[in-house]
DNA sequence: GTATGAACACACTGTTCATAA
DNA sequence: TTATGAACAGTGTGTTCATAC
């Protein structure tokens, strides 16, 4: 799959730790964008820092493009009506791979932190 | 003096990581960009991370606009010549402000990254 | 107003080029 | 050649704009 690289050497992208998440809430459950968004800013708020909108799609549409997940539009009808697209699972084999290339990052990440806090703080 | 902000709300700056060792080695005794450099490559390679060149001289030069470090031209006269520029710590007080800001980024990255691997593969 | 998406703009950083000694 | 630095270029992400309901 990887033409483009999640990882830069340096400490893991936005878009990777966003996708990651995307996939596991997505494994769970259905959901769409304004829905995750919801979700991951109240999780990670206070942590400081809030995603935004832009990024959870462009997160969501390269997951499509990685051709991970698929889409479709869901009309609710109900006291306010409103239309969203919806993703599910469409290839459980390469979401598994992705996930297990991104915690290989996270770990690296953590193990660099804490190494940075280690050498400057003791 | 934070005109610049060194925390963006996700993961903690590569530069602000570069400007933290950089600070610690030069508190302990003198150094210069191309001596860093080596140092740090060495000390990251293990962890899947060597920084450029180019990224040193930024956080020498931010350091520099701080007021943290001051600079000065040294000449070494040996088998072979070489002038090097040379820093030390200018003002102690904002130097450990600084790594206090720093740890703080750095400890909320840490959790960031444990709550990932908790959240995704547990 | 809510949801989705694209466009635009800026910040960060890697690569390349320039200069000095 | 080694050291320093600037210039340039690409990528990642925040802000704004557009469209549909």
């Amino acid at each position: 799959m990887n033409r483009k690289r999640e990882s830069t050497g340096f400490l893991i992208k936005q878009r990777a730790f966003l996708k990651l998440y995307i996939l596991t809430s997505i494994e769970k459950e259905r959901w769409y964008g304004m829905q995750l968004l919801e979700e991951l800013k109240t999780a990670f708020k206070p942590f400081g820092y809030e995603p935004q909108h832009s990024e959870i799609y462009r997160a969501l549409h390269d997951l499509l493009e990685d051709g991970i997940l698929t889409r479709h539009k869901i009309v609710e009808e109900g006291a306010k009506y409103k239309e969203v697209v919806v993703y599910s699972i469409k290839d459980k084999e390469t979401a598994k791979a992705y996930k297990k290339l991104v915690k290989a990052d996270l770990d690296r990440g953590e193990q660099l932190l804490r190494k940075a806090l280690q050498d400057n703080f003791s």
